[in-house]
RNA sequence: GUCCCCGUCGUCUAGUGGUUAGGACACCGCCCUUUCACGGCGGCAACACGGGUUCGAUCCCCGUCGGGGAUGCCA
């Protein structure tokens, strides 16, 4: 048996936490926690320009709220930190020197500038432009310290082969191979004395001891550099695995246009962590064959496996995000359904009214579990919520003109509604208006007497109480908001034909 | 331009050198029902194209096309 793998998630501190980004955190928690192995958060801030506190804390909240919990990070340390790379510029240091000791890394003097002008140049003269022409792979001693004496600043690059291929046996993508040829003497430590991505991703996955580097597959061509820097350094690199990218609905670069695409967003959009997290699992891998989609973490970490991880790109399909996340909101028992609306009702200060003399619900969260127990099944949309259950907190409730227009205000339904409220009014008192079943009856004897079907008064009588010509049942919806604010509303109904 | 990756219903995907190419979302229809929803049942719909290899290719090889990524002193 292999040892434990070591994982680990490393995002840059340069915006929110992503989807995209999400899902390659998500899928390097899956594969730790399936083995047993450890999930590292690591946070790469070398970007002195874009790195920011705010974006730091948006990730760790990101992940947090979709439930990956880390064994190592910065928030928490572990035996292989500091887990922000601004604490480690000593290690890089140490390395680059070890690097420039023996050749294989070189001092560059081009500024930004000079490099953009030749390229440009390049360009012009019908020429491509590789990425970096090694102008300064050959200064000679002398040369170096008169650029030094001037003053001039300077990076450090790598130097590569320029003959042979490097290659890897990627898990998901099998064999990948680049000529040396192509590959470009890149930058590995900057003018400001940190280093880049590529420098710092190798050294510390080397340091802490990562076994498998998991990440989106628009890092396959960083990968042969940072082997070269693992060979520079006399490191094995550890196993590579490239996921493939999550793309927008349009099969285009998944952007803000498209919607929501961040974590934070989906979770303003009444989505759960629990369906956010089985969703995105499905993206580029499938618990197989005739498997059902809708799983809990656990679940999911049971079937995980990489090599059940797909090659091709995804796109990011909102309907299917909201169908698993009403999926998982019914599989909630009462009291997860309740804790989940209370903080609605909160939020727009709902409470029960005593006037309203609910019999059995002393409490709004009483009353609103009885809410939630009619609505049933109905209950599949944090968004739709509040529309759903406005009419028993409050009078001002929302109101589906088209559907108030053609049940409610016609001389038909006018005279029925009428007949009713003066029914309940004078035939149901008492214990009798605690029982969905009384009104059922009476509602039905008064279709009966004015000679109409059952339906022709109980679509009106829907829309008049709830506004909607969708609810719970209409007789539980009479029963739960009580007798004298049902004969309110219909009276009001009544009189708007 | 160059390099790299990908290509099964509209979408997410399962799958095999010989299958009626399976499931899910969406969509459509029917049933249930006081409407909607839920639920149940059914339907529509795919192996990108062209060459090979093979007795036989969705599956293996090559090419084309399409999509994506990289080409930064961003990560």
């Amino acid at each position: 048996m292999s040892p434990a793998p070591r994982v680990r998630f490393a995002p840059s501190p340069t915006g929110h936490l992503h989807v995209g980004g999400a899902r390659t955190a998500l899928f390097n928690w899956l594969y730790a926690r399936s083995q047993q192995g450890a999930f590292v958060l690591r946070i790469e801030d070398t970007d002195q320009e874009r790195s920011t506190e705010e974006s730091y804390a948006a990730i760790l909240a990101g992940m947090r709220w979709l439930g990956l919990d880390w064994d190592e990070g910065p928030d928490r340390g572990g035996d292989f930190g500091p887990y922000l790379q601004s604490l480690r510029l000593d290690t890089y240091g140490e390395h680059l020197q070890q690097l420039a000791a023996d050749g294989q890394a070189y001092k560059c003097f081009c500024s930004a500038e000079d490099l953009e002008g030749r390229a440009a140049e390049a360009k012009a003269a019908g020429g491509v432009w590789e990425g970096y022409d090694g102008k300064c792979r050959g200064l000679t001693g002398e040369e170096v310290t008169a650029l030094e004496a001037a003053g001039k600043p300077h990076a450090w690059r790598l130097r590569t082969p320029d003959e042979g291929s490097t290659f890897w046996y990627d898990i998901i993508l099998d064999k990948l191979e680049f000529q040396n040829e192509v590959l470009v003497d890149r930058v590995i430590v900057k003018a400001d004395g940190f280093p880049t991505y590529q420098f710092a991703c190798v050294v510390d996955d080397h340091l802490m001891e990562i076994s498998h580097v998991l990440r989106g597959d628009d890092h396959v061509s960083n990968t042969p550099f940072q082997i070269l820097i693992y060979q520079a350094l006399g490191w094995k690199p550890p196993k590579f695995g490239h996921m493939p990218m999550i793309l927008g609905p349009d099969k285009k670069r998944l952007s803000k246009r498209h919607g929501a695409t961040s974590v934070q967003e989906f979770q303003g959009q009444g989505i759960l962590p629990a369906a956010m997290l089985n969703y995105l699992s499905l993206l580029g891998w499938s618990p197989g064959g005739n498997a059902k989609e809708v799983m809990s973490a656990q679940e999911i970490i049971g079937k995980f496996s990489l090599k059940k991880v797909g090659s091709s790109a995804a796109a990011f399909d909102y309907d299917k995000l909201n169908h698993i996340n009403s999926e998982h909101i019914k599989a909630l028992d009462a009291a997860g359904r309740l804790a989940l609306a209370m903080p609605l009702l909160e939020e727009r200060g709902w409470r029960l009214d005593p006037a309203w003399l609910v019999h059995g619900a002393d409490t709004t969260e009483a009353y609103l579990g009885r809410v939630l127990a009619t609505l049933g099944n109905r209950f599949s949309s944090l968004v739709t919520l509040p529309e759903q259950i406005g009419f028993f907190f409050s009078d001002d409730f929302f109101v589906d003109q088209e559907a108030w227009a053609e049940h409610v205000s016609t001389s038909e339904a006018s005279t029925l509604l009428t007949i009713l409220a003066d029914a309940l009014e004078k035939g149901l008192a008492g214990d009798q208006a605690h029982a969905a079943g009384a009104f059922d009856d009476l509602v039905r004897e008064c279709a009966e007497q004015a000679g109409v079907k059952a339906g022709r008064l109980i679509h009106p009588a829907r829309v008049a109480l709830t506004g909607q010509s969708r609810s719970a049942g209409i007789f539980e919806v009479m029963e739960l908001m009580g007798l004298p604010r049902t004969i309110e509303r219909l009276r009001r109904a009544a009189a708007t034909a």
